[in-house]
RNA sequence: GGUCCCGUGGUGUAGCGGCCUAACAUGCGGCCCUGUCAAGGCCGAGAUCGCGGGUUCGAAUCCCGUCGGGACCGCCA
């Protein structure tokens, strides 16, 4: 062994023993005389401590030895002087009198400092050199968080009864859902595999299979464009139950969750347990979306009928077409300047508004772009609505009621940022349920599943399906914190009829059906159980636990926004010969 | 596919028509220094300002294009 302890462990109760660490130079300060380390390894820091009566042989090495140099240090735990400690390092009480020093390895220049956490360089600088951004404290902690998570996840499931599974990473390509990531084979030229966006399917017929309870750390991919939430490959905790109905499922994650977040993240607050359910519709209603950030109110406020009969063009117009008006209260912000306001309306015409009225309380009096609009009874009944104090803004959307939703929803987290109004240690999780079942796609005229195409129909709604369509409601959940959506599952179909009918309405032909999905109705036909299950993401619970801004932060080795790995430059060309192999010929791009 | 923002020594920034033969910090090299902990002091090397074109007497600076990166919209069952 290189090493007897590790560095960060050592301590007042380790004094006068002689130790053997390896690991890299932190810092180094050389007085000429005395020299001093901080030896690092993943554990931590401790000095190491250089007197001018070590032995030759090592004290020459020691004047070349450069940041991130790898040493093997043999030495004495002593006690530092007194008023040389140093509080703020865990090991500051001691250092170690190094008796001899070997160089394990020397360390080129660094492209960029790992020893501080200001001054980081670009992210694709970091993301070349993912191995030396990793050693910095933070990414170390946040591999160490993830896996406190995982850790946590896999014991609290064992105990519930669950079965880990591992299931396919070559697979099906499936019509519904994303891009799919696919695969060559070479036993069956023009035929591929896909890599699975989820094991959903997998899991499912792992229920009819009577495995009851399962789960699995599962790598999903989709080739879609990336954000800070989204990555080609991402990890989740995938679950599946039989004989369940949903709020079996949601207590079940529930309990997970509430026990696992104070034992990894205990400087965490859940905002409320039992979490609060709010349907689809109330969470689009009361915040503009389905995935509200709960931590602060700015709810938004439906003021259609105090203008009924109003004069100002725009907002009689939005209601004329069956539209509405709704606004958002800004606290203190009637002083923002005309060109704050400005940018504010390009986001709001963005998101497919043809502008934004404002009104602002100041102390001159009411100003804004509305003001002169509206009659002062409109203006009053406005104030009291919205709970209006001299100081605020409010902005007004006035259109078809999903855009209102969504400019205004937007908007609302563009003054939680501004004005900060979210406690970044709070987490505030919801379940959103009885979602919609389909949505119209206007662009190919048919009906998509707002879900996926598993997701069981709630049994009330069952009559309306050759009615009404977009009024079903399905058995789906998602699990949101902080305006991120954090899980999603559904209470899914067992019966091969429902199944049947659901690809029918999405348009899908019967030979369509029989080859993409026939395994799985095939499965309905042998006595499948009720079942239901869900799928939390693990890069964006982690994120949010360890404060990060998006989830390149908490994987080991994320791919750039344009999908790129840049460390070993992939995806890259491949030798003529493995295409040849697999019967592909190169066509140039699309 | 679209919108916006960014690109200056290894790294992070400043400079935003002439004062730039490009500044500061850090890192790097050398020298001095026996108690520091972002050690300190002195000296030095290191950048044709992403790339291409244009405007101008003159471009890091203005314009156009292009490449790379980021945020967002579309997309993400």
């Amino acid at each position: 062994m290189y090493r007897t302890h590790t560095c960060g462990e050592l301590n007042a109760t380790h004094v006068g023993q002689v130790v053997t660490l390896a690991g890299w130079v932190h810092r180094r300060r050389d007085h000429g005389g005395v020299v001093f380390f901080d030896l690092r390894d993943r554990s931590g820091l401790v000095q190491i401590t250089i007197n001018p009566d070590l032995n030759a042989e090592s004290l020459e090495r020691v004047s070349a030895i450069r940041m991130e140099w790898v040493l093997q240090i043999e030495g004495v735990v002593q006690k530092r002087p007194a008023g040389m400690e140093n509080p703020r390092m865990k090991t500051g009480e001691v250092e170690v009198i190094a008796k001899n020093v070997q160089v394990l390895n020397s360390s080129k220049a660094l492209p960029f400092m790992i020893n501080g956490e200001t001054d980081l360089p670009d992210e694709n600088t970091r993301l070349k050199y993912r191995y030396l951004d990793l050693r910095r404290e933070r990414m170390t902690n946040n591999l160490i968080l993830r896996h406190n998570v995982i850790r946590f996840m896999r014991d609290y499931l064992d105990r519930q009864g669950f079965l880990e599974v591992e299931t396919p990473i070559l697979f099906k390509a499936t019509p519904e859902g994303a891009r799919d990531y696919i695969v060559p084979s070479r036993v069956y030229p023009g035929q591929f595999y896909a890599l699975p966006q989820s094991p959903q399917q997998l899991k499912q017929l792992l229920m009819v299979a009577g495995l009851d309870r399962y789960y699995q750390i599962a790598r999903c991919f989709r080739d879609e464009d990336q954000r800070g939430d989204r990555q080609p490959e991402f990890t989740q905790l995938d679950l599946e139950m039989s004989y369940v109905h949903r709020d079996d499922v949601l207590a079940m994650v529930e309990g997970l969750y509430t026990a696992m977040i104070p034992a990894v993240a205990p400087d965490k607050q859940l905002l409320a347990t039992p979490w609060p359910k709010l349907s689809y519709r109330e969470a689009l209603e009361r915040f503009g979306t389905d995935k509200p950030d709960m931590r602060f109110g700015m709810e938004l406020v439906d003021v259609s009928e105090i203008f009924a009969r109003s004069e100002f063009k725009v907002f009689k117009s939005a209601l004329e077409s069956g539209g509405a008006i709704k606004c958002l209260l800004a606290p203190n912000s009637a002083d923002m300047s005309r060109k704050e306001v400005d940018a504010l309306t390009e986001l709001a015409k963005s998101q497919g508004a043809k502008g934004l009225a404002t009104l602002s309380f100041t102390d001159d009096g009411v100003k804004g772009t509305a003001a002169k609009f509206l009659s002062q009874q409109e203006v009053e009944a406005v104030k009291s609505r919205a709970g209006v104090r001299a100081g605020d803004l409010i902005l007004f959307a006035a259109d078809e009621r999903s855009i209102v939703n969504k400019v205004l929803g937007n908007l609302r987290l563009v003054f939680r940022d501004k004005l900060n109004l979210a406690d970044p240690n709070l987490l505030a999780f919801i379940w959103v349920v009885d979602f919609p079942m389909f949505a119209w796609n206007a662009e190919e005229e048919r009906w998509d599943t707002e879900h996926h195409p598993f997701t069981m129909p709630q049994l009330a709604d069952l009559d309306k399906f050759d009615t009404d369509p977009g009024a079903i409601l399905s058995d789906a959940y998602d699990m949101v914190c902080n305006g991120y959506e954090t899980a999603s599952g559904s209470i899914r179909i067992h019966r091969r009829d429902i199944q049947h009918k659901i690809f029918e309405l999405l348009g899908h032909k019967e030979a369509d059906i029989q080859m993409k999905f026939g395994h799985m109705l095939e499965a309905f036909e042998y006595g499948a159980p009720p079942h239901g299950g869900m799928a939390p993401g693990i890069d964006r619970l982690v994120m949010l636990l360890a404060d990060e801004p998006n989830i390149r932060e908490v994987i080991a080795f994320p791919k750039n926004q344009n999908a790129r790995d840049v460390m070993a430059d992939a995806p890259s060309q491949v030798e003529q010969k493995q295409l040849q192999e697999l019967g592909i010929r190169l066509s140039g791009t699309p």
